[in-house]
RNA sequence: GGCGAAGUAGCUCAGUUGGUCAGAGCAGGCGGCUCAUAUCCGCCGUGUCGGGGGUUCAAAUCCCUCCUUCGCCA
């Protein structure tokens, strides 16, 4: 459906939840979606890029309770956190959308509307069990222990009329969208992953909250005792922000071309919520891009160990520029990624400061005393062959970066565009335009010419990643304003005679430090390592180095310490429906709940025989959701050929004694 | 359990439709240059391309199977 490649590209972020404080995701998406409206315009597009703030919904409004203020105040001031933040990452969103805005809760309503109308909306009877915390509904049986399965809290039985969005009769027609159109959603894997979640009947969706309950909300306009809940709210931004049913002109060339930059964690929301919706809307369907997650290393986070790293710091400790670089190289679009300082560090000495910036500097800093301090005269074209390569390879760089940008892969955008910057080093080495200077000073100047020709070009194609550096340098080696239109570049633009000035090394160096260099032993690469890691399980060393566990060395005690290992007493233990190998643990850990632990040990032990049993628990673990069962911990088991073996205290002890 | 993805040099990863695809960067070693931010350039890797089968004249690249890891299952 929206295959307007052509003229226009519209690009959004989500609209970030009022009350989260920003962090390194919001500023990657956000910094993306930046970097790809830049390079869309450079290739010639219209482009229009919009990111904003979700405001409605029930924790606002107790957030807002809490801190004695109205909802809208409250918002008021908490929008800044977002709004604020982005030109200081340097990002040139066009517009930035509040979902408080009349202009948006107008088109909400007249959606609504529409639907309503239409009997695309119907109202029925919802009965389930609601979470406030999450602001969820729940089923009787998705419950644990009567309580929240994702939060653990409190849940309350509720049986209301609703409004419900007729979702389920799309389910067909969604499912030949996205099997017809490969861009809908991206990347592949996330495609699929939809296409799996659709291979179940779909139902339909409910969109309102009664008043009564939530009424910081957007009313429905054909029912007055009632709000529209998230979907139909937070989703229609990326219409109503730009001219649904107000200015249709301008909306119906923006929005067929739009995308939808997105987490994976709303991956369900967008291509399935958002793509029926619109279908009902009748309106051009999206693409879709979910993007990864960064992940903080966490044996190298650590308080003791000093080294604590806010992502966002980098920005101001080591240069906005940098971390978009870092950010955008680093990161495959849609893959994970991990986030350390010394990771940002090796990116910004290694490519930033050594071979880019260092390169503008010996140019600059060379025709300033031996050409002065302009730029020389191009030679007659009759080069030697390194620079005719040169020269192709610049010539090429424009072309191939956008047929990555089109595909998504930035971070092979910005390594090709770095491999020329490395062959421009690698040409002045060639042509050692410092030595010939003294012989044949045109000659040199031609080389001269020819590197911060081919500079020029890099720089081009690095401006959306990095505007402001880039703009900087390509001031610096005389070659003005970046070219708005990368069609624009083109050999010999270069002109002699202008005038060179680059006052500072424009990345510095900076020491990576200490702790962040501790080497990543390759483990089991050192024989001393595994035959430590053997011996201490008391196997012959003689036996297979791939039997030996995984083990790293030298851990301090702090990093042990990390780990709560606590001794805890199965309360009920139930298999998972489903899952032969998982049970289902209810287990007292000395608190004033027991804990939900999820354990895959189920094909060597029986639910009832665990019961009673005490088990040594991971308590600090994270929370993660097994089968759609939260699991709040792990039980320690160590496997064999004959399956696990569960790890337990040699004498009864009192649930939640600390292990050490 | 169902569905899906991934497993390539010590590390991070490239390798579109099967035939210079066995590669790059980093780390390590050696050498060169000295214009430059102790920067730059060159040289050095026999890796079972997770294991095992299969298709083919030819497979990291297709098929099957197993192992491991990861993702999704409102």
């Amino acid at each position: 459906m929206n295959t307007s490649e052509q003229g226009v590209y519209y690009i959004t972020t989500p609209i970030y939840y009022v009350n989260d404080k920003p962090h390194i995701g919001h500023a990657y998406c956000t910094v993306l979606a930046d970097v790809l409206a830049r390079f869309h315009s450079l290739f010639g597009q219209s482009t229009w890029f919009l990111t904003g703030v979700d405001e409605h919904g029930q924790k606002v409004e107790e957030a807002a309770r809490k801190r004695g203020m109205t909802p809208q105040a409250h918002c008021d001031e908490m929008q800044a956190h977002f709004r604020d933040l982005w030109p200081t990452l340097d990002v040139a969103n066009d517009d930035f959308i509040r979902t408080t805005e009349p202009r948006h809760e107008s088109v909400v309503q007249e959606a609504l509307q529409r639907l309503w109308d239409r009997g695309e909306i119907y109202r029925g009877e919802y009965e389930g069990f609601y979470s406030p915390r999450v602001e969820k509904f729940f089923t009787e049986d998705e419950l644990v222990d009567g309580k929240c399965p994702e939060t653990g809290g409190e849940v309350n039985r509720i049986k209301e009329a609703n409004y419900f969005f007729k979702m389920s009769k799309y389910q067909d027609r969604l499912i030949r969208h996205l099997r017809d159109n490969p861009d809908s959603v991206r990347p592949e894997s996330r495609r699929n992953e939809v296409l799996g979640f659709l291979a179940k009947p779909l139902q339909d969706l409910c969109i309102s909250r009664p008043k009564s309950r939530l009424s910081w909300g957007i009313p429905l306009p054909f029912d007055g005792d009632y709000v529209t809940y998230v979907w139909f709210d937070a989703l229609l931004n990326y219409c109503s922000a730009v001219g649904l049913y107000r200015d249709e002109a301008r909306f119906g060339r923006l929005w067929p071309s739009v995308t939808h930059l997105i987490g994976k964690d709303i991956l369900t929301t967008h291509s399935v919520y958002w793509t029926t919706m619109l279908m009902a809307l009748e309106l051009p369907l999206p693409r879709i891009v979910a993007h990864g997650w960064w992940l903080i290393d966490k044996t190298k986070m650590s308080k003791s160990l000093g080294n604590v790293v806010n992502p966002l710091s980098m920005k101001d400790k080591y240069g906005v520029d940098s971390l978009r670089y870092f950010l955008m190289r680093e990161m495959v679009v849609g893959l994970d990624a991990d986030f350390s300082e010394a990771a940002f560090l090796k990116r910004h000495n290694y490519d930033l400061a050594n071979d880019l910036g260092n390169l503008a500097n010996r140019l600059v800093k060379f025709a300033e005393r031996s050409m002065g301090g302009v730029v020389p005269e191009p030679g007659d074209g009759s080069g030697t062959p390194h620079d005719a390569d040169l020269r192709a390879q610049s010539e090429a760089l424009p072309g191939r970066v956008r047929e990555l940008v089109g595909e998504l892969r930035v971070e092979q955008a910005v390594e090709t565009t770095m491999n020329l910057v490395r062959r421009v080093n690698r040409y002045v080495s060639e042509t050692e335009p410092f030595k010939v200077v003294k012989t044949d000073p045109a000659r040199a100047g031609a080389a001269v010419w020819a590197a911060l020709e081919a500079l020029r070009f890099a720089l081009n194609c690095l401006w959306p990643i990095m505007p402001g550096k880039c703009h900087a340098l390509l001031k610096a080696i005389g070659a003005g304003e970046p070219v708005s239109r990368l069609d624009d570049l083109a050999w010999g633009g270069l002109k002699a005679g202008s005038a060179l000035l680059l006052e500072a090394a424009p990345f510095p160096r900076f020491d990576v430090p200490e702790f962040q260099n501790v080497p990543v032993v390759p483990v089991g690469s050192k024989e001393a390592d595994s035959a430590a890691a053997i011996a201490v399980a008391g196997i012959d060393p003689a036996a297979k180095v791939e039997a030996a566990p995984q083990a790293v060395a030298g851990i301090s005690f702090p990093d042990f310490a990390k780990v709560d290992l606590r001794v805890g007493t199965v309360l009920q233990a139930e298999s998972v429906p489903g899952s032969d190998k998982l049970l289902k643990l209810q287990v007292d850990l000395g608190e004033p709940q027991p804990r939900q632990i999820v354990a895959g040990i189920g094909k060597a032990y029986a639910a009832a025989d665990l019961i009673g049993r005490q088990l040594v628990i991971v308590a600090n673990l994270e929370p993660r959701k097994v089968f759609g069962n939260l699991s709040n911990g792990m039980v320690l088991a160590a496997s064999d050929d004959a399956g696990p073996a569960v790890l337990a205290p040699g004498r009864l002890i009192p649930a939640g004694t600390r292990v050490s």
